[in-house]
DNA sequence: GGACGGTGAAACTTCAGGTTGCCTC
DNA sequence: GAAGTTTCACCGTCC
């Protein structure tokens, strides 16, 4: 729309999203309603369905179905089904997969006319909006534009992620981007960064050293980097070497990674004739030893070039020296920062040498203390007293060493052991109502984490397997199955059936049916009985009636074979 | 007079998202 | 930093 042009929507209401929503149903319109966080998508959805009050069948039956994602509907299911009955939805990263389909295939034949959202369908969705409404410009960031927490500005390129949302040309041939602000002098400020402002540069993520770390190895790994040349010939033709021109910044720093690399065993090859630096010759700077290496995505510090060893800077850059080692070859396969791979297989071998069987619990906390499984759930205060005397329960026996309570990262490893507990419950079969009220965790989130720990534990028995910690595979292959379907170990046999979940093998379980022997034993009818379906009653038959290791086998997408551990 | 419910101010709490591994229905 | 939630004091009403 020509900025000139006069938007008059009627004041119906106080709240001007409110007026806007009523305002684009009247015209027979939709919109999206972007604002910062979770909480406000909900309450903003709620309030415009209290206004919109559409009420028909199909967003009767659209209700029903978001109610039935999960085998009990939690409170954020009853509050969305509530929500889709008047006439709109919230839509964030903590609904099932299912919901936020259901909404977005209700939006798009036009039964639900407004989403409450979060930037989740800023980018890459094409719906029938006419309008984009940017209710909230400011956003909450621990690490602020400037280095300090606080509220901030969006970027440009947020922004205009969601006014392009509006008026697809599949649906509309004009949309509408609205945005607001409090005060004459916000007005100014906002159309001169947001309207006619410029989107901010593009900068490369290179220089982020768990990245580069990443990266590095698995160029080694894949035969690109063999020797000095190869491996500055690679980078000077990176969007990074690009946009710096500092490559002496850049070859310092890939020597300390590849120190740290030599030093983790992942990478092989001799001292002289290769473009190795030891820990010892580097890091004077910084004073980062490999062994601490930081944690956070830290952009490179000072350039170290000038301490590396003379020796070292003049050795033969055409020799091909080096080598990933079948260790550091497989870290590279399974997409690991190599920091999480070594802080992975110090706790592993510390378990392995565990008397008797290591707890889940240990092993939940070394995946939830990596890199990858951020962000950890974050404790709040009146839960910092319950997580504190759960890592009491511990007894200073974790695999991974407890920071002292002075130190940054202690609020982290706090997070590590919330996060551990949240596992811990969930495969205790404790449900998603239970967790969200718990640990504040939503559906969506659950699936999120329970992904990445399966790729973590995945990544551990592969880890256990090539350093022969025999112990631990079982262990580990055990653990993996039961985070993939939160359910205990007796559970374990019939979760090998297809149709069979946690809440399936646990009805089974619970009438006596406990092992496949049983469920082979027991007929038709009673499984129908208690599966409460005939259908998978004879399905399951016909996987016993096969032989028991083809059905072993067989199995679901992805799912582990207990079988190879045993 | 006590229990109960409604209201509003003050105090307190919390704060986006998504890719990667296996595998093959 | 600001929105949303919880807590709490206060007041009116009813039995």
């Amino acid at each position: 729309m020509d900025e000139k042009d006069e938007l008059e929507i009627k004041e119906e209401n106080q709240s001007p999203v409110i007026n806007i929503a009523l305002d684009t149903v009247k015209i027979g319109k939709q919109a999206l309603v972007f604002v910062a966080t979770r909480q406000s998508a909900e309450k903003a959805a709620e309030e415009i369905a209290h206004s919109l009050k559409l009420n028909n069948d199909a967003l009767n039956a659209a209700a029903e179905e978001a109610l039935s994602a999960l085998a009990r509907p939690t409170k954020q299911c009853e509050r969305l089904a509530s929500c889709i009955k008047g006439g709109s939805a919230f839509h964030h990263s903590g609904l099932t997969s299912k919901q936020r389909q259901l909404i977005e295939s209700s939006f798009r034949n036009g039964t639900i006319k407004i989403i409450c959202c979060t930037p989740t369908l800023a980018a890459g969705v094409d719906l029938p909006a006419y309008r984009a409404v940017i209710r909230d410009l400011k956003r909450f960031s621990e690490r602020g534009d400037y280095g300090y927490g606080g509220m901030g500005w969006i970027p440009v390129l947020e922004y205009l992620q969601m006014c392009g949302r509006a008026g697809r040309p599949s649906f509309d041939n004009e949309g509408q981007a609205i945005i607001f602000a409090d005060s004459q002098s916000e007005e100014k400020e906002v159309s001169q960064h947001y309207i006619h402002g410029e989107p901010e540069e593009i900068y490369s993520k290179l220089a982020v050293e768990p990245v580069l770390r990443t990266h590095l190895l698995s160029l080694i790994a894949t035969g690109m980097i063999g020797n000095r040349k190869e491996m500055m010939d690679f980078f000077s033709k990176t969007f990074w070497a690009h946009q710096y021109k500092n490559l002496d910044q850049l070859e310092s720093t890939i020597e300390r990674i590849l120190g740290m690399l030599r030093e983790w065993e992942f990478i092989s090859g001799s001292r002289e004739d290769s473009l190795f630096v030891t820990a010892d010759k580097i890091g004077n700077e910084s004073n980062t030893q490999p062994q601490q290496a930081v944690r956070h995505d830290r952009v490179f510090g000072p350039s170290l070039g000038n301490d590396i060893a003379p020796e070292v800077r003049g050795m033969n850059p055409m020799k091909n020296s080096i080598k990933a080692t079948p260790l550091g070859q497989r870290i590279a396969e399974l997409y690991l920062d190599p920091l999480t791979a070594h802080e992975l297989i110090i706790g592993l071998s510390k378990a392995e040498k565990w008397q008797g069987e290591i707890e889940p619990f240990k092993l939940l906390q070394l995946i939830s203390s990596t890199l990858e499984m951020r962000p950890l759930l974050r404790v709040k205060t009146k839960e910092l007293e319950e997580i504190q005397s759960a890592l009491l329960e511990q007894g200073g026996s974790l695999l991974v060493e407890e920071p002292s309570m002075y130190e940054e990262k202690y609020e982290d490893f706090l997070a590590s052991i919330k996060t551990s507990l949240f596992f811990q419950e969930w495969i205790d079969e404790n449900d998603e109502e239970y967790l969200l009220e718990k640990y504040g965790i939503r559906p969506g989130e659950i699936h999120a984490k329970v992904e990445n720990a399966d790729w973590l534990l995945y990544s551990s028995v592969e880890l256990a397997k090539i350093l022969r910690l025999q112990k631990l595979h079982r262990t580990l292959a055990k653990l993996r199955f039961r985070v993939q379907y939160g359910a205990r170990e007796e559970l374990l046999p019939l979760l090998q059936l297809k149709g069979i979940g946690r809440v399936r093998a646990r009805k089974l379980f619970n009438n006596k049916v406990k092992t496949l022997g049983d469920a082979k034993a027991a007929d038709v009818s009673t499984l129908a009985q208690i599966l409460g379906s005939g259908k998978l009653a004879l399905d399951v038959k016909e996987q016993l009636g096969q032989k028991i290791e083809a059905v072993r086998e067989g199995k679901r997408k992805g799912q582990i074979n207990l079988a190879d551990y045993e």
